[in-house]
DNA sequence: TATTATTTTTAGGTTAGTCTAAAAATATAT
DNA sequence: ATATATTTTTAGACTAACCTAAAAATAATA
């Protein structure tokens, strides 16, 4: 049985090493955890010696199987969690984070299973991110991001790159949220901003709003 | 903000300050939490310096009204994440503590109001236990037990003494659940134990359990 | 390549919660 | 009431997770 912190740690690098095969930095960690690089150091080193991560001194760290593994089961109870709180207690998809940065360190595997069963068994959490399987396997999007699509053609919103309350509160007031269908009407060469319709309606939208978008191209 | 270990500490003064106005001995705290004396005499004084307990040494521990508040507060969220666990997720009633013992920690006043309405408002846990209500209010039971009933009297389940997994099994397991109404057939005069009816078949108890059963007389 | 800047690690300390062993206070029994 | 037993507290130490400040390693730049 792994503590709060430690699993908290497993995350966050874990966040960190999907695409490179460097290790994460100590840096990049602390940044991620609001902790210092001293504190990172420490943890590594416990986490080395559990056998969780591999850890050359200046090299960074990169997870074993096993601390693969639990990483990937603690992100699966969050957005289980998170599918919990959206579709069953009627939260906001701005509003699940922080209760379910808690939930998702309840210890027991038979809660996840019939949680999940309890859920319909869900792909994606409320901010379209994929739910990794009881056996840790998981379906990232392909990124292709709103920002990337041309004059006139269309998209269907599927996830989001970015989870800051202000983002997912601003993409909501303005119809932005999963599954709505998108036209590229204009883009502006200037600042990249662009021109869309959703819904029958035309909205203009900054490139730091339409990089964060995930979407599929239809 | 308190910590997990805090209101474990809250939670056993409370459950041992029901019904003595004495303050609650150290050795008995120690005993609930599996701790030791002296780790217990150290958490009281941070207690108190926190004004959650009143405490002078050598003569037992009490609790403030805030101490009190966050006690039942914690007492409030396990019993409904007890209904939730077995009305929702389908875990029988012997299973649920465990689980319930991690959720109770979880911080977020909005959860709870939103998990009490999806609940639709229970009164009482899977064990027949109060929920109190969220004003810090605990509806309990009057102590009427079945073993202080004659032979010929009548009376509902209403609640367990003894939580332990053993005695929830066995209950289940000869038909002794909460709303089932017993008729005392019999008590033997010399151990105790009683020969009651429960929905037309006829089961002898042993006093050890008969003692245990919090029942409603009709 | 030598120097400077950045990152990472080490060294030493802090706090929360725990422990053991011994001392002090209280309770019990002769 | 004195001696004995029990309970509680103190003293000192431990681990987990964190910190600051300084040293060491690596990376970047002149």
């Amino acid at each position: 049985m792994n503590t709060y912190t430690e699993e908290n740690y497993l995350k966050a690098i874990f966040k960190y090493s999907n695409r490179t095969k460097e290790g994460v930095s100590t840096n990049v960690i602390a940044d991620e955890l609001n902790t210092k690089a001293s504190s990172v150091t420490d943890m590594i080193k416990k986490l080395s010696d559990k056998k969780l991560v591999l850890y050359k001194k200046y090299k960074g760290v990169t997870l074993t199987e096993a601390g693969r593994k639990i990483a990937v089961s603690v992100i699966r109870k969050h957005r289980l969690w998170e599918v919990f709180l959206v579709e069953k207690l009627d939260f906001k998809w701005d509003e699940v984070h922080d209760i379910a940065e808690q939930l998702e360190h309840i210890h027991s595997e038979e809660l996840v299973k019939r949680l999940d069963t309890f859920l319909d068994n869900p792909k994606y959490d409320p901010h379209g991110d994929p739910i990794p399987d009881k056996d840790g396997n998981v379906n990232h999007h392909k990124d292709i991001i709103l920002s990337d699509l041309k004059k006139n053609e269309k998209g269907i919103i599927v996830g989001v790159k970015e989870h800051s309350t202000s983002y997912l509160k601003y993409l909501e007031s303005v119809g932005l949220i999963l599954g709505t269908e998108i036209k590229v009407l204009e883009v502006i060469d200037f600042d990249h901003s662009m021109k869309i319709a959703i819904n029958k309606k035309d909205t203009i939208i900054s490139h730091q709003a339409s990089k964060n978008l995930i979407i599929k191209k239809i």
